[in-house]
DNA sequence: CGTCAACGTCAATGGCGTTGGCATAAGGAT
DNA sequence: ATCCTTATGCCAACGCCATTGACGTTGACG
């Protein structure tokens, strides 16, 4: 009654902003993307956003509620890109080790963009979508419902919790990680056996790890995990090889 | 030469505010923490920290830098809460599970400084020990030391990983947390099955065990699959029982 | 008792997200 | 081609925020 038409995204009125941009939510999203790739996250405000657009900040509230919205917006991109990079390939173990360091991978992209974003539960397709895909993995591989809830659970957090943890790491200013790294040498290689006799004992391994992520030895640690219980349970029924 | 005398913190010139108060580093510390497990990360500003302080919000500036100073003040303490809650029995794996649910649990009673501090090296003495103990515990239960560092690293940037993760989570305004819970229970619990039979399916699985840290079963998973292959390295030098 | 500086307060600055009002131009209808 | 509707960009303003510099007071010490 009170709308004739509902604008497909298509048709809008697509009035120029004074510097001659048109806005839409893809464009938006893309600057702030690329905003916080090059300014980090402290630098992109509602402001500064506007004035990267050619337009004022307020037009913004045009195509999102506020900047937590945007926020949102910008988390499901990501996740659509980790989606995109994704094959699989019917292998349960595989294709779940493929997806998280997808999502990993995915956040790593855009370090500012994941400090921001990654703790935040969207609801959008996305999401839901990565969400699906992993209960379908395990289910399908043949957990019970119970553990491949407790499985998916602790997939996707770690997946997550590495990725913000890394790129929490990625996003600090260079002069910091520089810094950072000074510290751990001046500290950590020169250790005495007498005060720290462990750390001593291992300064060898330990070089060169700093800057690795734990997270490709943390997830296979939690899919072998996953493949004992899985043979554990083929055993209690009798119906399977206990490989997994 | 400039100054005759440093001000002992104990002898401060200990002129009170308007209310009354008397200022010190302790009180404003204290004053902070309360604020932050009241009201949440957002709720702590200077303005308002002043106002809880019967004092002005410039006050503040006498005693730190500025709010990141004041926020570091706080996080300093952290690990060394994790250390001094940690009993250890002598078994690696129990001891190792309490030590990594003390340090999630130490960052996570601090969120705001947890998200600021975790992904930080800082060299200083607790952090140290933490590794030296990690480390220690894990050679003496019989890893060889490649296994151990590997495994050190995993289980240290698991337990960080997830203490960011939660405390970001922990660290929304509590108008945001509602949000997203809400948000969840519109979309999650009802998914049609046509379109996300895997989560329609599980979904009573998955009710309930959103607000929930997957912490504690990642971290289980990670200790189950450690202590497998402990199991297989002994069974390989034949020297032990399997049973870790 | 005088001097000095530590410290609380005030006022102001420049930033932030967000909102309501207004002008205008893009579509659709005629 | 013209009118009407309304989506949309822009402007000004509000109330926050952290931070700073000047100012006055007051406690401590010589």
């Amino acid at each position: 009654m009170a709308k004739r038409v509902v604008p497909d995204a298509a048709r809008r009125r697509r009035r120029p902003t004074r510097q001659g941009q048109v806005l839409t939510h893809e464009l938006i999203v893309e600057t702030a993307l690329r905003m916080l790739r090059e300014h980090g996250a402290a630098g992109l405000t509602a402001r500064r956003l506007g004035l990267a657009l050619g337009a004022d900040a307020s037009a913004i509230y045009r195509y999102f509620r506020g900047m937590d919205d945007l926020t949102l917006a910008i988390a499901d991109e990501l996740l659509a890109h980790a989606l995109a990079d994704w094959r699989p390939t019917g292998h349960w173990r595989t294709d779940l080790r493929a997806l998280g360091l997808s999502v990993h991978a995915a956040y790593l992209a855009h370090p500012q963009a994941a400090v921001l974003t990654a703790s935040r539960v969207t609801g959008r397709p996305h999401e839901v979508a990565v969400d699906e895909t992993i209960l379908a993995i395990l289910r399908t591989a043949g957990f019970p419902d119970h553990d491949a809830v407790r499985i998916y659970h602790a997939f996707i957090d770690q997946s997550l919790a590495f990725a913000v943890l890394d790129a929490a790491s990625l996003a600090l200013p260079a002069a910091t990680r520089q810094a950072d790294e000074q510290v751990w040498q001046a500290t950590y290689a020169r250790l005495p056996a007498s005060s720290h006799p462990h750390i001593a004992a291992t300064a060898g391994h330990l070089v060169g790890r700093m800057n690795d992520s734990a997270y490709p030895t943390a997830l296979d640690m939690l899919l072998d995990s996953a493949r004992a219980q899985l043979a554990d349970l083929r055993v209690r029924d009798g119906s399977g090889s206990p490989r997994g």
